[in-house]
RNA sequence: GGAAAGGUAGCUCAGCUGGUUAGAGCACGGCACUCAUAAUGCCGGGGUCGAGGGUUCGAUUCCCUCCCUUUCCA
């Protein structure tokens, strides 16, 4: 029976880049709902950006922009890095549109009528000089507990502490580098205690991986707290009805951006929104989340969805977390790895085919270990599937260009089909590593099928030509059962193998026919090795991320933002040359990705034009253009000087190219 | 601090409700083959299953303690 599923992947906040986390999160998801359409399901992917709350309000500030020109920017890269990891939505919103508007204003008002929203005065940090109230994580101060400086406003990196920003000692503002002061304001709570019983029987239902419902065992133990969704102007986000100077908190909006994104899709298509949003709905609605943000997802959503008369999810699944190398990514290591930064260096599919080897139902953290990766895509991809496919073609071609007009080895065949049930179970139950082990095995038995055949050592007697077809033909369909099994994971691996094979991989059920006497297109390369030194490229250092800590500062501490504000870039000198008229200035050429600017430099003493033109530079490339006797400077080569004045220009590990961003 | 998950061959990981010599892939060594992107096939070396106790005829698998790693705490 046919499905009417409805899937999505957590929100991406549209305050940074994506990274390798939000890209494991989203295949995770892709291959699922590919999985699902390929079994015949009418199976929809939403998703959208989230783009309310204070942070980027303040990072559009920093930049001098408004905050709807940041979130149309960040929109347009998050959509891009997707869609080069061929992350197939339906359809990408955004929380801040007008559907998203519509669910919010309506699902608070239904709640509201029906006596879930309390109202209360909240005692809070203001800043007085940014004229704002400030979210936890903008107060910084000295930890009550254990005196650790510069802590978060809610909780201690150093003992674990969890506090208000009012038991901080000596507090800033860390937007203003002010004291706060405290200030009451009434806020809008959402009652969630109203919703145990429904919770708890919800949560019985199924919908959750062992680890997250005793996880939320604990939470009804501690009791469930009214939880606070309105905030003070001002705020970037949407006016909240009734209420002037309030907002909705963006983790209100957020998890209805999946409706809104929702809603969009069926205005698009014509589809009947409410067909599979209402309370007894057949439809289904699956939430793929990281565990960081589960309370979100197994309380409030549930809750919030029910108490405005909707259905409840069909199932949340969770996943664990993103290491690079066993350790959690960091940007002072290098591991900070985002999307765009993968795909400048290695193809999308491999980085998926690895995630999905190692992705398991349950909610362990995932290495990406980059070692283990380059062997495990090269063998497992090049070495074994794709090699069926390359050694075999090329008898195929000689004898012919069209496949055997029988199978020659039936029984085969059909243990090869016969695994699609165990293989649809465990993607369904999103047991991916188990299932790559199972279809690696098949591999290995195509793989041994080709070689127990020879058909190498046929082909040397015209008479046997036909056989040698046959064997051929034979690995050809192994490797086309394969390869089906595998496109969710590998959709243009498959769309190539398609071509190749003359026939669709579409479905599952494809494969209940092999193809017999079919032509076969040219046999061009399906995947390629990955190199080690590209890989290895992933991880390496730039300059500034390589700044010592032992030497004192000189200067004032400055936050992570502003160190944001800089923008970073490798350049290539493209051209260098003297300055007439001055003895310290070189004029430089510099190329940064597809663009080139100027810039002078007073390296001069240091460096001789000839010897600069080749090498990359890590540049300024936000510096204010600047006017000077020779013309307009336009960035700032960076450069260490010592005691004696000596020069040392700052470049890059081996494979770099011009115009990445420097972090 | 409270809680959860995990610690199995050099690396990445499987091992369901306890039971004959603990598995896979990669890496490593040997052999074979040459159709294939130095690919493939066969054989092999390699593990006190974190440590220590306990239950049991028998524990990697159950219980307790400890050590280490990771994560969550609205």
């Amino acid at each position: 029976m046919s499905r009417q599923i409805l899937v999505t992947s957590a929100l991406p906040y549209a305050n940074g880049s994506l990274h390798l986390g939000h890209i494991i999160e989203a295949v995770q998801t892709d291959v699922w709902v590919r999985f699902q359409k390929m079994q015949g399901h009418s199976c929809l992917y939403v998703c959208a950006e989230d783009t309310h709350g204070t942070p980027i309000m303040i990072r559009a500030q920093s930049e001098g922009i408004l905050p709807e020109d940041l979130i149309a920017r960040v929109a347009e890269e998050h959509k891009a890095d997707y869609r080069d990891f061929l992350i197939g939505h339906d359809q990408f919103h955004s929380t801040h549109s007008p559907e998203n508007r519509y669910f919010t204003d309506s699902m608070f008002e239904r709640l509201q009528a029906a006596g879930h929203i309390t109202r209360r005065s909240v005692r809070q940090a203001y800043d007085e000089k940014a004229g704002m109230f400030l979210p936890d994580r903008y107060v910084r101060g000295t930890c009550p507990t254990c005196k650790a400086l510069d802590q978060y406003g809610d909780s201690c990196e150093a003992c674990g502490a969890t506090y208000t920003p009012a038991e901080l000692i000596e507090p800033r503002s860390t937007i203003t580098d002010t004291a706060p002061v405290w200030r009451e304001s009434e806020h809008l709570f959402f009652a969630l205690g109203h919703f145990e019983a429904m919770l708890r029987e919800w949560v019985k239902s199924g919908s959750l991986q062992d680890a997250v419902r005793s996880k939320l065992d604990e939470w009804f133990d501690a009791g469930l707290q009214d939880w606070d969704i309105s905030r003070d102007a001002p705020y970037f986000g949407f006016e909240i009805p009734g209420a002037p100077g309030k907002y909705f908190y963006v983790w209100f909006d957020a998890p209805i951006g999946y409706l809104g994104s929702f809603k969009a899709y069926c205005d698009r298509t014509g589809l009947d929104l409410n067909h599979y949003l209402r309370p007894d709905t057949a439809t289904e609605l699956h939430h793929f989340i990281g565990k960081d943000i589960s309370y979100f997802h197994t309380l409030f959503w549930p809750a919030v969805l029910h108490g405005s008369g909707f259905r409840r999810p069909t199932a949340v699944h969770v996943h664990g977390f993103l290491t690079i190398n066993g350790q959690k990514m960091s940007k002072s290591r290098g591991t900070f790895i985002t999307a765009r930064r993968y795909l400048d260096h290695l193809p999308a599919e491999a980085l998926r085919y690895y995630f999905v080897a190692k992705l398991g139902a349950g909610v362990d953290d995932i290495d990406l270990s980059l070692e283990d990766f380059t062997a495990r895509v090269n063998s497992d991809l090049v070495g074994k599937l794709v090699n069926i496919a390359s050694r075999c073609a090329g008898f195929v071609a000689r004898g012919g260009g069209r496949l055997a007009p029988a199978l020659a080895d039936a029984t085969l065949y059909a243990e090869f089909t016969a695994a699609a049930p165990r293989l649809a179970a465990l993607y369904e139950a999103r047991d991916y590593s188990q299932a790559i082990r199972d279809i690696m095995a098949l591999a290995d038995k195509a793989n041994q099928y080709v070689d127990a055949n020879k058909p190498w050592a046929l082909a040397k007697d015209p008479a046997r030509a036909a056989e040698v077809i046959a064997v051929a033909s034979q690995g050809i369909n192994l490797f086309r059962v394969l390869m089906v099994y595998l496109a969710p994971v590998l959709p243009q691996m498959a769309c190539k193998a398609a071509a190749f094979l003359g026939a669709p991989l579409a479905r599952w059920s494809e494969i209940d026919q092999p193809l017999l006497g079919t032509p076969l297109a040219d046999y061009e390369p399906l995947a390629l090795r990955l190199d080690p030194k590209q890989v290895a490229a992933l991880v390496e250092t730039t300059g500034a991320a390589m700044a010592t800590a032992d030497s004192a500062p000189s200067k004032p501490l400055i936050s992570i933002d502003d160190f944001a504000k800089l923008d970073l870039r490798t350049a290539r000198i493209a051209d260098a040359s003297a300055v007439e008229g001055s003895d310290k200035l070189l004029k430089l050429t510099l190329e940064l990705g597809e663009t080139r600017r100027t810039v002078f430099s007073g390296i001069r003493k240091t460096y001789s034009p000839e010897a600069l033109v080749g090498r990359h530079v890590v540049v300024v490339a936000n510096l204010a253009p600047r006017k000077m006797r020779f013309g307009v400077s336009e960035g700032m080569v960076l450069c260490a000087s010592d005691a004696a004045d000596r020069l040392f220009l700052l470049g890059a590990d081996e494979g770099v190219t011009s115009g990445l961003p420097v972090s």
